[in-house]
DNA sequence: GCCATGCATTGACTCAGGTCAAACCCTTTA
DNA sequence: TAAAGGGTTTGACCTGAGTCAATGCATGGC
């Protein structure tokens, strides 16, 4: 038995970086070892919780990709966001004490499973766990505003533009190419996201490709022109 | 000299059952007493703070109405959201130790300024506090969910009827009229949370006030039809 | 009391994106 | 290898909301 192997550990785990341990020193990072509770391993497709499950625990992705949605029982359906490996997810459980939306796998993953009072517990001794937890919270309220603008302001190709770019710009502080990306979703859940029917994502994609600026096949898609998605974000020609 | 008048003090605040010291005990409460630093006034127009500022404490709204707005260079403009008495402001600003969008005061109002760090420091050792902090952070995750659902896939009517069932249900939780508010915003700041422009507010307006479902006299609004505008919001009567 | 000013309403017209439908492509399963 | 099925693309048409412009209505300053 190999303790290094199975050991559940925060401090030797290669998204210490990005994920709850950010920025802690290694004196506090050793207390955070008893915080991540057990792993557990979703199946693409499968939930990590859904709406109206009683909350318990915060989850960071060690692996793999969700979408997180808001189902309404009149059909609507929004998706809220997608997050990727050394991101948090269940916030939104905490204030009801059960969670308000789906979160479900779009690949086969992984989660490190924290329960909530012991995040509080330890907060309390290690004031940098404290102020970091505070951190992801206001975070993810700041990334919804940036949606809120997304989906209050933008136009079809600026919303797809801003999509892309954050998309990439997140794979890449992960190691991962600045200009290629696999889509992990369909066009049907990236127009959820946006605001838009999947056909209008399609067009838009096509209509990026007619222009140079993405190179597109099927869920593989490659960005030629940063600049030029940038400009479309930014520049909000009309007026 | 009277020091129950001059005292700033969440424990005979007539607001505690809203705002920060929310479930606590009477205990629990006397602690908070040196939550709040000082009290502000702010005129309306005035910003309480703006987008870049150093970010110090969170307010929490003693009187008055403010909304949240991001501004971008190119032009963009979205109010984030409409705060009232008892509503905590400034937790945008956490993440990056400075905010990231304006608070603008929609009429005269008072805030209590209550130092981020001291909130910090206090929730250490009062457990009920660090809940309740964690608790409404995770609201204001919860509510811009809503906020995207509605921007994502609601039309005008079911935008602006589940914007007026929002605000006189808090109103409502506040003590005054369920039917009956005024607006403290223009038509044009409410389209900006709506994702809508102001003639589209206008319009919509009208339409309601045509179908009998509300009374409108400039920013007095009178719902005479809480169940038809409730029905518009579920219904989602396509499909 | 009257004008200036900012906000709100309404109308006429346009257009971005939605809707519906057909065809296509890729993967999976038999 | 074929058939089935989910996801994607594209076309034709429609419509809800945006745009532009004129008018109306309160409020505050002088």
């Amino acid at each position: 038995m190999n303790p290094q192997a199975i050991k559940v550990a925060c401090s030797n785990c290669n998204l210490r970086e990005l994920c709850m341990p950010m920025g802690l020193s290694d004196h506090d990072l050793n207390r955070l070892d008893d915080l991540v509770a057990v792993r557990r391993k979703i199946k693409r497709g499968d939930t990590l919780f859904t709406n109206g499950e009683k909350f318990t625990s915060l989850y960071a992705i060690r692996t793999g990709f969700f979408k997180t949605c808001l189902a309404t029982e009149d059909g609507r359906d929004q998706v809220t966001g997608f997050q990727m490996a050394g991101e948090i997810i269940g916030l939104d459980g905490i204030v009801n004490d059960q969670h308000s939306c789906d979160a479900v796998a779009l690949e086969d993953a992984e989660v490190c499973v924290m329960p909530f009072d012991r995040i509080e517990e330890i907060s309390r001794e290690v004031t940098a766990l404290q102020h970091h937890v505070h951190k992801i919270m206001s975070r993810e309220i700041v990334r919804e505003h940036g949606v809120m603008l997304l989906l209050g302001s933008m136009r079809a190709e600026e919303r797809l533009a801003a999509f892309l770019l954050n998309l990439v710009q997140r794979l890449h502080a992960r190691g991962f190419s600045q200009s290629e990306l696999v889509l992990r979703m369909t066009r049907e859940e990236i127009g959820s996201y946006l605001g838009l029917k999947l056909e209008t994502v399609s067009r838009t994609f096509s209509k990026f490709v007619e222009d140079g600026t993405v190179e597109v096949k099927q869920r593989h898609v490659r960005i030629l022109d940063t600049e030029g998605l940038q400009r479309l974000v930014n520049n909000n020609q009309c007026h």
